[in-house]
DNA sequence: ATAATAAAAGACATCAATGTCTTTTATTAT
DNA sequence: ATAATAAAAGACATTGATGTCTTTTATTAT
């Protein structure tokens, strides 16, 4: 797997809220962790972190969770990347070769590159709303977590 | 990055044993692993993998070292992962949705399948042979660690 | 103002990948 | 046979990703 635990959770709290936001009503974490098996606290970390790149809106008190709006919908996979991993990750050598880029390429480089870019266009160009209206209608259930 | 530093020091083992065997002397890891600045135990233990696996070959005592053969150099990277990680890993959903296969997918699942297709078939047709006769001539420095 | 509520923050725990150190085993030269 | 050598093996350490628990802060309803 390319993408950490982090960015998967991130993206399935993202998905469940926009989801079940029909009505303007907020979420709370505790209903988002339990629908979706991710352990509270450290999926709050990640929704603050998201709240932080602007990716979510959160208020504090009775009444109050986590919501987003329709710029969310319209941000990229690679906007949530960033909240959640190392971006330079994503275009080291993959062999960790000592000098390795298009002037002194390790003997995978060309390749790869070729397959890097195809992947970094694929974050970069599916939004969420993307995935909420792919082929296929996406359902609560659909985004538990695999527990790997 | 998608492949361990694990895989990276395995390569860059092999890597270098092959272009130092011109003549039949065996390798030892004291040298292979102060010349491509890799942790001599943790590369030790890689290498034994490797032996296990029929990648290398090894002998103890005065003299002893580790080997290779033309069969080695006819492997594929795709070879050198399995010893090295969990093949398991390189088809797991990206999104770690619940249930995501082709019946099931989750909504980015047929583009990452391609992309992903497009990696193990590189990784499968690419043989070490192929990354020390690739356009440019491999060289001993090139191999050095990158230290991520 | 006070109490209740929910996110934010911080300290700590666990686990897998990575790395280090020491002891054991096999081989070779004397 | 003995000593020297080098890989193999095992125990332990470190680190970053992941996960848990407790305390703090902001908000709202009363």
């Amino acid at each position: 797997m390319i993408l950490s635990k982090t960015f998967g959770y991130a993206i399935r709290g993202i998905l469940y809220i926009a989801l079940v936001q029909k009505e303007e009503r907020k979420v709370q974490i505790e209903e988002i962790s339990e629908k979706l098996s991710v352990p509270r606290h450290f999926l709050g970390k990640i929704l603050q972190e998201l709240v932080r790149n602007g990716l979510l809106t959160s208020v504090k008190g009775p009444n109050g969770g986590f919501s987003l709006g329709e710029n969310t919908l319209s941000k990229s996979l690679l906007d949530v990347y960033r909240t959640t991993d190392h971006i330079e990750q994503l275009t080291q050598c993959e062999l960790r070769f000592n000098q390795c880029d298009k002037i002194h390429p390790c003997p995978l480089h060309d390749k790869v590159q070729q397959i890097r870019e195809e992947f970094i266009a694929l974050l970069s160009k599916t939004t969420i709303n993307d995935l909420i209206t792919g082929t296929k209608k996406l359902q609560l259930h659909n985004i538990a977590t695999t527990g790997v």
